[in-house]
DNA sequence: CGAAACCTTTTAATCGTTTAGAAGTATATC
DNA sequence: GATATACTTCTAAACGATTAAAAGGTTTCG
């Protein structure tokens, strides 16, 4: 039970978020209790010694890297964020739509959530595509 | 165990799609036998059993209906194919990219395996939905 | 120092998904 | 009518994800 870094579980996705975050405003490493109030903060109340078995879990899958701090433990995430919602589109891609671009975009489209500025933006998104240019 | 229509498991899934394409042929219901055979087609290889005990497990879910044909037991879907993938999709944009519906589109372009035609579709799907057509 | 606070590892129970054997019932066949 | 065939229900094992209690180690501080 080594590898596969992409596939978080649902509550390992949360996990990751709050990772993710703390890493975007320079905080991470995080100790236990910073990750249980930050899912608390989401709605998700955890025992403390859940939420180590989770980190643990997670870092034995290589999601997160773990570091020691005085007598505590400290977490971090290896993957990043752009990976994982890479591998999750891509997953909903083949199995649901089975590998089918446009179906899936069809029915991003046929809500009624979608604003006209969403719109305008994914058609600037497409016409870059159209180009060719990644950044 | 009564409702959520439009949340299956990764078999569920494998066995609804059997059940799509054999009504788009207009050949449902299907007896179990069949299930087995095109799942086996598809690479997923179960015991006849296991596949009685999947079908009568999504019939309780009300995903399928059940009917009595001579001595054995025929299935057709209840749900659709469609609302599965709104539903899934719905799932990965709020769960993976927080509801940002530009995020995931744009990480659907981002990828080596889109063709131009591919991008031409859905700018001409963009340019649809701009103009507020619904079919 | 000894108690309180804080943190960890170990162990395991629960739940959903998947898988299928065992046993039972009806149908077909010799 | 007995036997093979086909199909079902019942029961449960195995596995991953989630949850957390129990037990034990450090640090802090009055």
């Amino acid at each position: 039970m080594e590898e596969q870094k992409f596939s978080p579980s649902e509550l390992e996705l949360q996990i990751l978020k709050v990772l993710w975050e703390a890493k975007a405003a320079a905080e991470t490493p995080l100790a236990v209790r910073q990750v249980r109030e930050r899912l608390s903060a989401t709605g998700r109340e955890l025992a403390h010694t859940s939420v180590i078995t989770m980190l643990n879990i997670m870092t034995s899958k290589k999601m997160l890297r773990r570091s020691k701090r005085k007598n505590a433990m400290f977490y971090s995430p290896i993957v990043a964020e752009a990976d994982v919602q890479r591998h999750e589109l891509d997953d909903v891609l083949q199995r649901v739509f089975d590998g089918s671009h446009t179906q899936l975009m069809l029915t991003l489209l046929d809500r009624n959530d979608v604003s006209p500025e969403a719109i305008l933006e994914m058609r600037k998104l497409i016409d870059q595509a159209k180009r060719g240019d990644k950044q």
